[in-house]
DNA sequence: ATGGACCTTGGAGTTACTACAGGGTCAAGA
DNA sequence: TCTTGACCCTGTAGTAACTCCAAGGTCCAT
């Protein structure tokens, strides 16, 4: 394998991946095809890393592989009219945010717990799951 | 059904869920099931309102149900020995700040990409793979 | 030149839902 | 009171996104 050049293998140790899921994504036309050796075996550049990186961040972040697919079409053809860029750029800037938010009260409560926890011996009162309950994302209590 | 009380449409709707999923959380045991009314419809309270949306957004969040189990059981059963609690609550903690990092470097990207696109009329160039790549985890560039 | 690590394809199994099919419940209107 | 449409029940089958395995080929260090 050529310098700067990876196996699959690699590739997965340098991201994190499986290598099946690398060929599941390939197949699925999420990673393009990379060029092969003389034995037939995949041989993967800079690009991918980069490309492959985002995937499983964005996927870790909870978003469906539909919502990779347009992030990535955005980076591949970045001269396409604005319009159609822009409704789906505001739309996952406000998952985003969401998301962002209920992070912090996760976090919030988690930070709570482990103070808690160092001093008292015991998790007494644990209120992870009202970290992330109706009330928080509007002004509704008890339905 | 009694007031205070839900029919598993109406949880699935304030909740965001689907009924179906509702259905499959109390068989796997995320979800207690509910007592029954006469006509053997399942009947749910504000804690099932609590419990299931807290679920959804651990689940939005990217993260897998056996964590969202483990969550829980901190919640159902707060006066565990803390040693045990505190690698989940610590190793939990990681990843959630590790999500909202790349969750902001996300909205930071789409927030540009917005206001290019409204000068512009086109997405000129989009770093939103970059956004997300590898050298920006650590110090290490081009593998 | 050979054994072990790594690659190939293809197909089956897992997780977390999601969508029927076939039938029962219920409240409102004729 | 009867019916009709919206909702509920169980159970099974299908989907998305991986994950694992079998059977075999490649590569390279000893």
């Amino acid at each position: 394998m050529a310098k700067q050049e990876l196996s699959i293998g690699a590739l997965g140790k340098l991201t994190g991946t499986k290598v099946e899921t690398i060929r599941f994504y390939e197949k699925i036309g999420i990673l393009p095809a990379p060029a092969r050796t003389a034995g037939n075996y995949r041989s993967y550049g800079h690009d991918h890393v980069r490309r492959l990186t985002f995937v499983r961040r964005v996927r870790d972040l909870g978003f469906p592989l539909e919502t990779v697919r347009a992030m990535l079409d955005l980076a591949d053809q970045p001269d396409r009219p604005c319009g159609e860029v822009d409704a789906l750029v505001v739309e996952q800037l406000g998952e985003v945010e969401r998301k962002i938010a209920d992070l912090e009260r996760l976090r919030d409560e988690l930070d709570r717990l482990a103070h808690q926890c160092r001093r008292g011996g015991r998790v007494a009162d644990c209120r992870i799951i009202e970290a992330l309950s109706p009330h928080h994302e509007d002004g509704r209590c008890c339905p």
